[in-house]
DNA sequence: ATCTGCCTTTGATGCAGATCAAGCGAAGAA
DNA sequence: TTCTTCGCTTGATCTGCATCAAAGGCAGAT
């Protein structure tokens, strides 16, 4: 594993963030900016860590900047269910809650920009463009969560699969700039294991259907991780949505 | 059925209105209740009766007033899935949103409070209360789907079924100003089918489980609707959940 | 009183995905 | 080099829930 980045290095101006347009901070003034900037700070993860336990106290609200989280929640016995997915722009915590409801982990390395919960919720109480971004980010996140309970409860394994590609291929299109269609490549962020805790399915069953997609040549796989997709509305097809709506994430 | 009530009759001051202090309008000062009371109007539907069609066009924001309605998400192939169930006080609709993103039926009878969308949006841009208390709902909202997602993605039947029950038990105890322990009596507001729309199951993997709940001694039946619950921790630890945390809903 | 339609229960059977188990390949570590 | 570990694949078997099918109970209509 390779250490974590210097942290002074990630100190930027916001001016210079990569998500300034689309977090949190989004709507904020110059003179709001200034005020986050004085309460904020950047941590970064290496792949694999735990961020946060359900249940610990937090202090702090954070949007990622670059990298991927995950919330996940784990019964007495041990099933998890991943219930979130993080990326960059997205945000985490509850402005007026203390402490973590879900697992927070960072998948990939992971830097975050955060905010000292106080600060930023009295903020929130006296200007009114962070909590007008925040309903909106939380509105899509509950569409997206929505669209994700249709997913699990009525999709078969195979649209399972096909559906969480068909997310990942979409967001790093736009990640490029690109249009999803046509031909793409991507990489997965995730293991074989953290998709089956994402679509509700076991790993074999996940590492048997990305066979089966190959078979019948909807994706290419280079390893294990770096993937073709030859015509990206045949694996829509695979999906079981309706052919123009799709995801909204 | 029953007609629809006098929607005369249904036009209340906000004073003596039952959901006042839950609402999206609970944190409004009398001022602006007021401008809302302007743009209100009540609008009442029979049990069973669609109230939108996903993708119709949705000029108003509603809250439930009384009675119960389900969000419900459906494939092309007739797959069903409900992503929402909405009690009184909850919110209807998505400011910023012209069209409606699933189907929103009625599954009792049922009293809206609905406000035009062009004012309740210029309202939510010029004074806090509104858009403040929407977030609130909206966070918790988004903690209840993803409490249902676990439920989706690795419950079993048995344990959906228990947890369904649970939180109506609790819901109903909270509505009659209870503690939701010991012995809990309450009515069913769904049908089977509806049960299994809600868990991702089938209507007779719903009705061989409230069997099997019943011949344990878990729950009681009286006709197929009315539901005694002899003690509600055995209920409980019928769901998976953990014994303290439980539904945030 | 009987019919009709809807909701529900129960039984028989089938199958998708879970579980149990073995082994592969690549990336460090010794 | 060889060992270990981790992520992944594949095979064999099992099982929980879906599917297909039939019938019971109740409310409202005639």
């Amino acid at each position: 594993m390779t250490p974590p980045h210097d942290l002074a290095t990630l100190v930027h101006d916001c001016a210079e963030c990569p998500i300034r347009h689309r977090a949190v901070c989004a709507r904020c003034e110059s003179d709001e900016l200034q005020r986050l900037e004085q309460i904020k700070y950047y941590r970064s993860y290496q792949a694999g860590q735990t961020i946060i336990w359900s249940g610990d106290r937090m202090d702090f609200v954070a949007s990622v900047v670059t990298g991927i989280a995950t919330l996940t929640q784990t019964m007495e016995d041990g099933r998890r269910q991943m219930v979130g997915l993080l990326l960059p722009s997205d945000f985490v915590g509850r402005p007026g809650r203390a402490t973590a409801a879900y697992d927070v982990t960072a998948t990939t390395d992971l830097v975050m920009c955060c905010f000292r919960r106080k600060p930023f919720e009295e903020m929130m109480a006296q200007t009114p463009h962070v909590a007008q971004r925040l309903l909106e980010m939380t509105l899509d996140e509950l569409d997206a969560a929505r669209e994700w309970m249709l997913l699990l409860g009525r999709k078969t394994a195979r649209e399972k699969i096909a559906s969480l590609l068909s997310i990942i291929a979409r967001r790093d299109a736009s990640l490029k700039l690109r249009a999803a269609q046509g031909s793409l490549v991507f990489d997965l962020p995730l293991t074989r294991e953290e998709m089956a805790d994402y679509l509700g399915l076991t790993l074999e069953t996940v590492s048997r259907q990305m066979s089966a997609l190959k078979k019948d040549g909807i994706i290419e796989l280079e390893g294990k991780r770096h993937i073709v997709v030859p015509d990206f509305d045949v694996l829509l097809e695979e999906t079981g949505d309706d052919s123009d709506g799709g995801f909204l994430v």
